[in-house]
DNA sequence: CTTTGTCCATAAATGCTTTCATTTTTGTTC
DNA sequence: GAACAAAAATGAAAGCATTTATGGACAAAG
């Protein structure tokens, strides 16, 4: 069922079919009444590749992201697919893993795929080398470039992130405030936000004259055990603190784990703030204490700001939201 | 830059350039290589649009589940995501809800977007009224549709899942052989596959004589403390339980807050069985016993089945997995 | 009688794939 | 080495199912 035969069963011609089924002007109501009930009876919808070849677009926006089972990942990943299929666009996910390699050729596919913009969520995705970048200048090129917690300065590129720095500056100092002096970071070694939070860590110690001790993790998200061992060693080498600010909630968890190991109280012997405020807050006893980092409001902020560009070529480059320390029982009363 | 432009430049037809980027036969090697070559220096990228229009597909597997911020659905996702890339395909995740009208609505967006498949994630699609779930026959006659974790018996749908039945009756049995004889189990009264393990659950106990426990949560996946205080509730009610099974991880997650918030001892006062053997298995500590039910290699054989069935025309209709109880720290020695 | 505006049809354009016909090459035979 | 057949390489053109630019018919208004 095409067109064509939709415009024969209707005596008319296609152009008004088509004028009919894109809401056109100029048709006369009752021939969009004629129209209308063809396409119902025989239940006809448009070949979308067709249509996808007329106009140029199918309406699709790529996500990508490097492990879309990475909770928050996942998470991000569910907000935009909602907030995009309610703009009336569809989304296509494309996992590509950590490696810049693979990075590059999903990029490639999804601009294969003619897609109407590219959202690449997670800031793995900037490297500190500029010309490591290039990959995404080049895809923004052809399409506009969202990056979710993530920032490059270049155009059709655009940035919505959470101030992730200053976010766990407070935290730190909060934390230090609260009396509590041997701090520990401990963060993902391949987290480029992980390392922006570093800075909002060693720069709250440093004011209050104390020595950083940052801990990282070289391994999956997923590694939990490995986690928890990493900090067990430390213990077994005599590195003993009181306060943990984990550069997200998995790492924290660990941290739980690892008190709870050594028989620690939380928050008297440990006191843990994780990063997030996932649902993974929720998974321990006592609850973890976490940063939350808006992200439905980040994504929320991300569509709006794409249909803007998608619409009327204009939309604001960067925003960034501040983050909010959201208090359970893993943390005294800061 | 068209094909028509790559044609002209390297002194060819049209039909010879669509040759060479498919792989046709019965080109000259000279000619290939100065095509080739053409389409290098103009870096040309044949347009998807026009491609899907010709040969009636653009190689896309429609993804829905009901929401793909479930750690276990998220986790399908990225499996099949990654599987159905390594095969040439894209994915169009769609998350339809929980209800009825909106996973109507969902499956015909796939529809009208031409995908080649549809993968329909986790078996609360499936409805035990049957003329519920016409919606997904309707979809069948268009296109092939995968359940993971649901089956139903229709023409071109297929159906792959893991035994969750004999999964948890044997789980079950191995609790009460263990010595354990006052065994509650808790599910998500939402959930299809819940009340297959419910019935699974029921056999082993009533085989021993002993009277089944069942109790359903009512909420969202999301709503630990709902779930904890679920639990809670019936404490108060006089209700004494020393074994639990759970439908899903976040249950039994649950479960263990519930324990350590009144001071119970894992696994002596309570011991835990969860289901699915997902990260959060490794979240709690002690870690939980929990029945993996193999969802790689769910994902691995319903992409291979598909991508017979988009081929040959011909795939195994229904597949069904065995679970395997791994055993960890909320259980004692089963 | 011309202008303006509404409604609609014709036809071109979108950029590919593929069939069919034609040309070129290769191989065989005498 | 010419003649012919078979096979290989190529091109012309017809799809594929839309959108949209152009222009024509008709009616109302000036």
């Amino acid at each position: 069922m095409t067109i064509y035969d939709i415009s024969e069963k209707a005596g008319v011609s296609i152009a008004t079919v088509s004028r009919v089924l894109n809401g056109s002007a100029n048709v006369s109501e009752e021939t969009r009444q004629r129209v209308l009930e063809v396409i119902d009876k025989y239940e006809y919808t448009p070949n979308a590749f067709a249509r996808g070849l007329g106009l140029n677009t199918m309406r699709t926006i790529g996500i990508m992201c490097a492990d879309s089972s990475d909770l928050y990942l996942a998470k991000a990943i569910y907000y935009l697919e909602r907030q995009l299929r309610e703009n009336g666009y569809h989304c296509i996910l494309c996992c590509s893993g950590y490696e810049l390699k693979t990075r590059r050729e999903s990029l490639e596919l999804l601009l294969q795929q003619k897609v109407d913009g590219i959202i690449l969520v997670g800031s793995n995705y900037i490297y500190e080398q500029e010309e490591q970048n290039k990959y995404i200048l080049d895809a923004a090129l052809t399409t506009p470039v969202m990056l979710l917690n993530g920032s490059l300065d270049a155009p059709n590129v655009y940035s919505i992130l959470c101030d992730d720095y200053t976010s766990v500056q407070e935290a730190t100092n909060r934390m230090i405030t609260s009396g509590i002096r041997d701090i520990l970071y401990f963060y993902n070694s391949n987290s480029y936000s992980g390392k922006k939070k570093l800075y909002g860590y060693r720069n709250a110690m440093e004011e209050h004259g104390l020595k950083p001790t940052e801990v990282f993790f070289n391994g999956t998200h997923e590694d939990i055990s490995g986690m928890t061992g990493q900090l067990l060693k430390l213990r077994e080498n005599g590195q003993v603190f009181h306060g943990l600010i984990a550069a997200d909630d998995m790492l924290a968890l660990a941290a739980v784990k690892y008190a709870l190991t050594l028989g620690l109280r939380i928050p008297d012997d440990l006191a843990v703030i994780g990063y997030n405020n996932s649902i993974l807050a929720q998974c321990c006893y006592p609850e973890l204490t976490s940063i939350d980092n808006k992200l439905e409001a980040l994504c929320q902020h991300l569509t709006d700001t794409l249909m803007d560009v998608l619409t009327d070529n204009y939309g604001i480059k960067n925003t960034m939201f501040s983050g909010d320390l959201i208090q359970r029982g893993t943390t005294p009363k800061l």
